[in-house]
DNA sequence: TTGAAAGCGGTACCAC
DNA sequence: GTGGTACCGCTTTCAA
């Protein structure tokens, strides 16, 4: 077994043991090694376990690097990260490294946040070499975009619709906010009202959208916007704002378009002295973890985080494989939980 | 300026460039090329002008794979993350991903959660010959380690004090648990708990010992220590197992070894019909945003993040340098903030 | 079934 | 100052 006694320092233990070492102590070319090590039906099975065993003893491993300069992939996959201030890029970055890792290939953390991404950072993009680009919500800058583009590499999005030419997994959030607005009707809410999330993005204005919609298409007034923003303050300011309205015009039902909005609304509202969901109804979109248990129990739509990276890491490996395929858009249904932060039931009176 | 057209499909436009067509076109031997471009000082100035312009025109990018094979350094740093769902971990990310890039290192994601390294991304960190790891909480499998120190791969932990032989930068947590005892003794608390985190962890240890040290020397009976986690969950039971204490053993302060903890201790007292602070005070350690604003308004102990950050990176550049440093362990003074879930002055009575 | 050699994209050493 | 060349570790023809 030839376990080597603990380096005396942190020295580096000899050579690293390459192929053509492998070769010259087992007495064969490097091509055979090589092909040994891929496990090559032409490579004779003896030939093949001695150059196994040599290469276990040395604690062998292949420099995927020289690998890939000869024309393989990269097995990397770069990977931009939105304001992760928002558990749910938190959840989808556990998803992706899990399932990509699954499949072989590793993540190459490019950006975390909102702010564009910088030069240096798109650089490294083409300098590593990766195979693709998975972005969840932040813009990809576009100096980013045309690196992708002028060098083959495809590029999906995970949680965020693409307004350019890439390739995009999302949950129905139109749908979803039409599941809640319809819910929330069913139980006789009629004064309701949206806090929205950060201005432009897609999911934001989908959600707000599939609401507003359902209700007005209910035959009742649209629902009132508050601005709102990505980050539980800004839920929270809105949830005071809603709080401090006259009681004829405070809406007893509101939707947060995102989970930690959805939870800064809430803690706004109970703050200012109301009951969620006894004065006002509360629910929200994403599914994350910290919203499902008290204080909150937020109802919401869940994504289906597992299936969106699922799907995501699929249409990005079928065009890593190289296949000339057309701009594709998924879009998959959301879950409605049903919790305890929206009154349910029709009030009887 | 010559842009290109967009290119008609998803082609990859031409071939890429390289140090070798570059040179083709200026009529230089690639190795001025090379030169010219990491601007040695011995290229003439016309040359290297000339070959800057056309590098920048034909969007020339180094292939940093090829660069390392020749024996450089890979600019690879592989991370470690432990469990994301406290939010701790996706703080130090965003901090280490954005401090690395500025120091030119881009992080390769190996790991995400608390179980252990799979082989298979232990193999990772040897096969894109990462040049240093950074590793925060979880812990590294003997395995992984092995490969570390096998190749030289020097190892920092950060958050996590090492059992093994790795650097490490971590908050001074001893001294945060007694800071966060002193100030609620001398607040007039004297029935003092607390809920511990996973065991085993150096950080919920040396809080723990801290809090319960100082408590004892001041000549209290020890905390009463209570089973938590590392979640908010287990914070949420634990404060309604305090909750649910006969009042006469029922603590008036409590620490949760961690932020995120903590949060759900004032939940779980809350949620009970107790108030915090009026009836129990809660403190907890790590600083992480959720738990700045209310309904929580932490009196906490933060981490200084940034700082324990840049000095990982210190601590692995230096030893990715190639020095010969002994084992390095640094500890960090945190910043106590005084909030509202703690009752903070002595009752008059 | 195996070996030899070329080459991927750079860097560095040695000449000139 | 600049060019030639060898080589990093691996894959892949092309021969034998």
């Amino acid at each position: 077994m030839d376990h080597e006694p603990p380096p005396p320092a942190a020295m580096p233990s000899g050579r690293r043991s390459t192929i053509g070492s492998l070769a010259r102590r087992a007495g064969v070319a490097a091509s055979t090694v090589s092909r040994a090590l891929r496990d090559d039906p032409r490579i004779s099975p003896e030939v093949r376990a001695r150059i196994a065993a040599l290469a276990a003893e040395a604690g062998y491993t292949p420099n995927i690097l020289a690998r890939t300069l000869v024309g393989g992939r990269s097995g990397l996959i770069g990977l931009v990260l939105g304001p992760i201030e928002n558990p749910i890029y938190a959840e989808i970055m556990r998803e992706a490294v899990a399932q990509a890792a699954a499949r072989g290939f590793r993540l190459l953390l490019l950006h975390v946040g909102q702010g564009p991404i910088e030069d240096a950072t798109a650089e490294a993009l083409s300098q590593y070499r990766v195979d693709g680009c998975l972005i969840t919500s932040a813009e990809l800058s576009s100096r980013a975009a045309a690196i992708c583009a002028g060098n083959g590499v495809p590029v999906v999005m995970v949680n965020r619709v693409p307004r350019q030419h890439e390739n995009a997994v999302a949950c129905d959030n139109r749908a979803a906010g039409e599941v809640l607005a319809r819910l929330l009707l069913a139980a006789g809410h009629r004064r309701l009202a949206v806090v929205t999330g950060n201005p432009g993005t897609s999911t934001s204005q989908d959600r707000a959208d599939g609401f507003s919609g359902f209700v007005s298409s209910a035959g009742l007034a649209a629902p009132r916007r508050i601005e709102g923003g990505a980050s539980h303050a800004a839920g929270f300011a809105a949830g005071q704002a809603i709080a401090a309205l006259p009681t004829e015009e405070r809406p007893d039902a509101v939707l947060g378009v995102s989970d930690i909005l959805a939870m800064g609304v809430m803690d706004g509202l109970r703050e200012a002295g109301l009951s969620v969901p006894t004065d006002v109804s509360v629910v929200g979109v994403d599914g994350i973890a910290a919203a499902a248990g008290p204080p909150y129990r937020l109802t919401t739509v869940a994504q289906p985080l597992q299936a969106m990276v699922a799907r995501g890491l699929d249409l990005l490996t079928a065009r890593i494989g190289g296949a000339a395929l057309p701009q594709e858009m998924v879009l998959l249904r959301g879950t409605l939980m049903r919790r305890h932060s929206a009154r349910l039931t029709a009030p009887e009176d």
